[in-house]
DNA sequence: TATTGTTATACTCTATAACTATA
DNA sequence: TATAGTTATAGAGTATAACAATA
């Protein structure tokens, strides 16, 4: 996990209630937990992303894959490398492209990928311990009308992942 | 702004509705909002964190403010460098400690300081803009709910910094 | 002996652009 | 000629540890 990252500390007690201050802390908590419950399963994040990207798109190539989640082809041979070795994936001859890969999840990559779900729901249901059901679904529908308006990149959320891995 | 950080685009097509994910999806958006809104006035956000903590204590030592912004000696140094080649802080001699300096605002460090501050409420109100003034209230109040309970690192909230700079 | 600011080093992460083999 | 995966290189960002000056 990141020890410290970077310049500040909070300083929040000069701070004004702001949505987009706790929303900006709560999203590093929450990549810290999520960090903290995979590395026991010997993954980050990020692979958790990737993983459960393969899980739905079993035998597609390497950039295919790579185009979806806005990762470039360098880092897709890094990060599967990685995979590979641990044994949660397989590259195979692609049945129509001789030049590419049918990227599969082997059976301990499907394990492994329950697990890091098991992982998410533990991070979601510590979060929001405090709160009643009723509430949680309040928050849900709160933050959701958050979300649309004015997303700077309405394609996608390009490097959500360098906090979360999602 | 961080064109492409680093794995995962969502696929939040196939993810239940979780707390977890919107609040790093939407953190990330913020920290990608500020950096974009703080660019013009020349400074990242890491640099509004500190800025905004020299002027809570003008005339400290580089590692009194190092320490309670969780950074490093260091950074401090190449940080500072930045900031005063840019005429916002000075290194002025510390009145009872030789070895120190004492860490001062200049005007120009004041007014943009002023200026980031307006940027922050901007994105703020950007962010709120979907919703109600009571919504937002009964926003903020949920999620600072959810920010108590069990923080990892209750001390501070290290590494924010890297998403915000807050 | 401890602490201040500084500097140098090393390490991680990432983007970029070559390169090969196929199409 | 365009595209698949790979590899090499370089750049940013950071932590770590050594350093001279001062306490």
């Amino acid at each position: 996990m990141a020890a410290n990252a970077g310049i500040a500390g909070t300083g929040a007690e000069h701070f004004p209630p702001s949505v987009a201050f706790l929303v900006s802390r709560l999203g590093f908590e929450v990549g810290s937990r999520l960090a903290a419950g995979l590395a026991p399963l010997g993954i980050e994040p990020r692979d958790f992303g990737l993983l459960r990207a393969l899980a739905h798109a079993e035998g597609e190539s390497q950039r295919s894959i790579g185009r979806a989640l806005n990762i470039p082809p360098g880092r897709m041979v890094a990060l599967l490398d990685g995979l590979e070795r641990r044994g949660l994936v397989r590259r195979r001859p692609h049945p129509t492209d001789r030049r590419a890969h049918a990227l599969h999840l082997t059976p301990a990559g499907h394990r492994l990928l329950n697990d890091a779900v098991d992982v998410v729901v533990r991070v979601e249901v510590s979060l929001c311990a405090g709160l009643e059901p009723a509430e949680r679904e309040q928050l849900l529908a709160l933050l959701g009308r958050l979300a649309r308006p004015g997303a700077v990149t309405p394609e996608a959320h390009p490097g959500l992942s360098a906090v979360t891995g999602w």
